[in-house]
DNA sequence: AACCGCGATGTAAACGATTACACCCGCGGA
DNA sequence: TCCGCGGGTGTAATCGTTTACATCGCGGTT
């Protein structure tokens, strides 16, 4: 099962094998053959730590994750995966804690494992990769905070899209608009209040009203009663993300209030599940898919590219989706998706991006 | 970086250094502490490849998944994760396409990258498993067909869920209960199917009533206006999985069509929104990710576990959870899962086991 | 006829760890 | 005094590749 087996067997000394497996250096063409069909009848595949070991290369990208759940996990692993597999590299994913010693030994665990890595760490600072990892590791960071290291990243406009969000509620007429928050110390949730806090100070001056939250759905459906205590009541709650406002809209439903008719619901992510609620929901798409696979694009130019060392932050646009659960602008269809046959080819789009 | 450098720095051999990390043979106390600062002042992390080259273990699972989406995806690699790190395993991910060469290429890549295989491979037979892995390779099938080949697997009763299901509309007096099926050739689906048949000979007689699908939300939510136009009317939905049932109610909901007041419906997974979408959707709880974590217990201990060698087939339960989706039972209260606290005890049971 | 160049191949040195084995040393018992 | 023992340490083989370098024909130039 060894290279040297196949060598024994084809009569000729590793190195030849070795170049026709990699399709390296001259072989003649009957040794060729005749190493491959040896290959394939010893079913012959190159032990990947050997080999690994030599070129200093895994051909591993290296995907952390905070332990997440839900969609947006598993939409941005598919963006990644997709991207890496295509140029033929493997992924090495884990989630963790915010257990600092973990963090730690899972990091220092990459040597000789990885090339690069991916990170999604909304609460970790750089400082944990810069401690343990040797300098100059190529790491891409996803909707992180990137405060010191050369690290590159990549991340989403969050606060425009709440910006946006907020002022099309605004636009709606309402003036009592609930923000619900995400986790403490969470970037791209304190850039999406920061967004609306803003478009609230800009577009109307209506004071804000916050209830913290951490992006899950429980979150929403617990935060559902104290929204309905508070007077005078408010006419829109702004979930932070998707889930929250599932989270809301099922709390809402059960204290029988409708929605849109007695409470707007607005999200943030566009889920793919966010489309199929009831009603479907009116949310600012992320491009979660494509924040996985340009950040895999990212890290394997620094990997093999030479050339064009690009800018080391990139941001992706949001985009409001209006759907339903806003109600519609007096306007009407216009600003809002078109169902049925749009509704999947909108999904499409986004896939193949 | 290396263990020799880390060695000459502290004045004493690799060997010595490498009996420090491992914890292993003796080594006094006034050396070990020397290494140790030597190790962190270093930033040393011992190389993976080349460990892995002379202990002929890599500490890392493979986890092959065809290209799928949504929660029961992401539920499968997070219970799968958890158990893992929780033993010091690392996780190889990777989604597949049918696609037969690469499949193979894939399987091959394996090769002194992964200790053991974890397959969630519905579609393809085990054959392709035992022509391009080493004979005796580990690997767990998650919910496979396994054919051939001393592969164990592990899985879920879909049969009985799905009979279960079908007797339990049956019971609330549904007699045209269309079925939306699973993807053909996908074992899972099947036995759904087979299970929805058998019960509806066994207990009503009433003529089955099948559409395909392939378990996305798209293909429930084109499914409805076929259902919609069938005379005489059905009275119950029975979707595959959630994710189609999900697609389902949107339709309907578009259609002014009431549920459960005009139909019945009901899915399969209990996929984690199913709890909170409206109206909270009856389905057959299939314990996503105890599956993962059973699935890498197994694989763990075929790779540690000298002793006790199980049996190599595993059958998951699954269990009816009566939400409103179908109305309730006249009875009501008993069979229901109740709500509000309870809402998130259950999820927290599931998730611990 | 000598030589150059080059295609095809082999030899052997890495890569960075682990670990069997040898060695040294000090100490307690005979 | 000598021996045996065992804790502490070093030396070197080993894992399975890749690849720089050497070698060897052989055909074409000069």
């Amino acid at each position: 099962m060894t290279i040297k087996e196949v060598a024994r067997e084809a009569g000729v000394s590793v190195a030849t094998v070795s170049r026709v497996v990699n399709e390296k250096g001259p072989v003649r063409e009957a040794t060729r053959r005749r190493i491959l069909q040896v290959v394939e009848k010893l079913r012959y595949a190159p032990h990947g730590a050997a080999r690994s070991l030599i070129t200093r290369k895994t051909r591993t990208l290296g995907v952390l994750l905070p332990d997440l759940f839900g969609e947006f996990f598993s939409e941005v692993i598919r963006g990644i995966d997709v991207a890496a597999r295509a140029r033929g590299y493997h992924l090495l994913v884990s989630g963790y804690h915010e257990d600092r010693a973990e963090t730690q030994e899972l990091l220092r665990a990459m040597r000789g494992r990885v090339d690069g890595l991916i990170a999604l760490s909304p609460e970790l600072d750089a400082q944990a990769f810069e401690e343990n990892l040797p300098a100059g590791f190529p790491v891409v960071f996803l909707n992180g905070l990137v405060r010191k290291g050369g690290y590159s990243s990549i991340r989403v406009d969050n606060y425009g899209g709440a910006f946006a969000m907020t002022r099309h509620l605004i636009g709606l007429g309402h003036r009592r608009i609930v923000f619900v928050a995400g986790p403490e110390g969470n970037h791209d949730a304190s850039e999406r209040q920061r967004g609306y806090r803003d478009a609230l100070r800009r577009q109307g001056g209506s004071r804000a009203l916050e209830i913290p939250g951490d992006f899950r759905e429980e979150t929403g459906y617990r935060a559902a009663p104290q929204i309905l205590r508070a007077r005078p009541s408010p006419t829109a709650v702004f979930a932070a993300n998707d889930a929250m406002a599932i989270g809301l809209l099922c709390a809402f439903r059960e204290r029988q209030v409708r929605v849109p008719e007695d409470v707007a619901l607005a999200g943030f992510d566009d889920i793919p599940i966010a489309r199929f609620i009831t009603p479907p929901l009116t949310t600012v798409r992320v491009p979660i898919a494509t924040l996985g696979s340009r950040a895999t694009a990212r890290l394997l130019q620094a990997l093999e590219g030479a050339g064009g060392r690009s800018r080391p932050e990139e941001t992706l646009a949001t985009t409001l989706v209006v759907r339903s659960s806003c109600g519609s602008p007096s306007g009407a269809g216009e600003d809002m998706e078109e169902i049925d046959e749009r509704r999947f080819a909108i999904v499409r789009k986004e896939d193949s991006r």
